[in-house]
DNA sequence: CTTGACCTTCCACTGACTGGAACCCTTATC
DNA sequence: GATAAGGGTTCCAGTCAGTGGAAGGTCAAG
């Protein structure tokens, strides 16, 4: 496969795979001609990483999970303790965004959204 | 008022107060041996600013937001436009991460979180 | 033979700061 | 007057996770 394939089938962008090859998450042989050539096992590793960054995961703990994916000797607590630390940092961007709702939602509901220039958004906002 | 001054008042670290002088949403004068000084209106500037960052608005909003905060014939409808899309916005990231949640701690459940290699989270994160 | 869709590398840029080095100014103390 | 602490200043580089674009090589179809 080429990376266009390859983008296609893990839905990641080329310029990303790109990337991943640059920070080492994997190592495509090239062809003749200089080309990327990938195999399944590259392009589950790619959709691995493809997932694990839209669930939160960062590029770290990428780097984490994807060398327990391949130790076949892991012990399951390690990613169970990368998971649940990254459950409790969704939790909370969850209550941040709850509050920042709130607070916008009762301003946006105050706000006459007229012509005229009495804001209470823009009074609130002001407030030291 | 001198920076520190300013950092503790309106809560924003010094670093990015000299930041957001750079990209010109202050302009303090300076004392004579070059130290910036802050009047009341720039300290209200800043804490605008930084109430409106923590709701979620982006650097240019903020741009617009104080150009209407500072406008005194603004009409309230564009503030009010600007802060709905980013309720929005803000909604939609709350769906996100609520997405994330449910799949994530769905995974941690199914994990035994013991020492045996075989691991739900790893084999879901794999599937193409 | 040319066109267009791929692929390559490399460099610069994004947002919104943050860290650090190297240096200047002020105030208090010895 | 020397010195040290605790401000302040500039500028450069780094963060994170890519993204955009230029310049150019390769491949298959018509």
């Amino acid at each position: 496969m080429n990376i266009g394939d390859v983008a296609e089938r893990s839905g990641l962008p080329a310029k990303t795979i790109r990337y991943y090859e640059d920070i080492g998450f994997i190592k495509p042989r090239r062809t003749q001609n200089g080309y990327r050539h990938f195999d399944e096992k590259e392009l589950h590793k790619l959709a691995f990483i493809g997932r694990a960054r839209s669930l939160g995961f960062t590029i770290e703990d990428c780097r984490t999970l994807l060398a327990l994916y391949e130790d076949k000797d892991r012990a399951s607590a390690d990613v169970k303790r990368i998971a649940r630390q990254n459950l409790i940092e969704i939790e909370a961007k969850i209550d941040d965004l709850k509050a920042m709702r709130a607070t916008l939602s009762h301003l946006v509901e105050e706000c006459a959204g007229d012509d005229r220039p009495d804001c209470p958004i823009l009074n609130d906002l002001g407030r030291l």
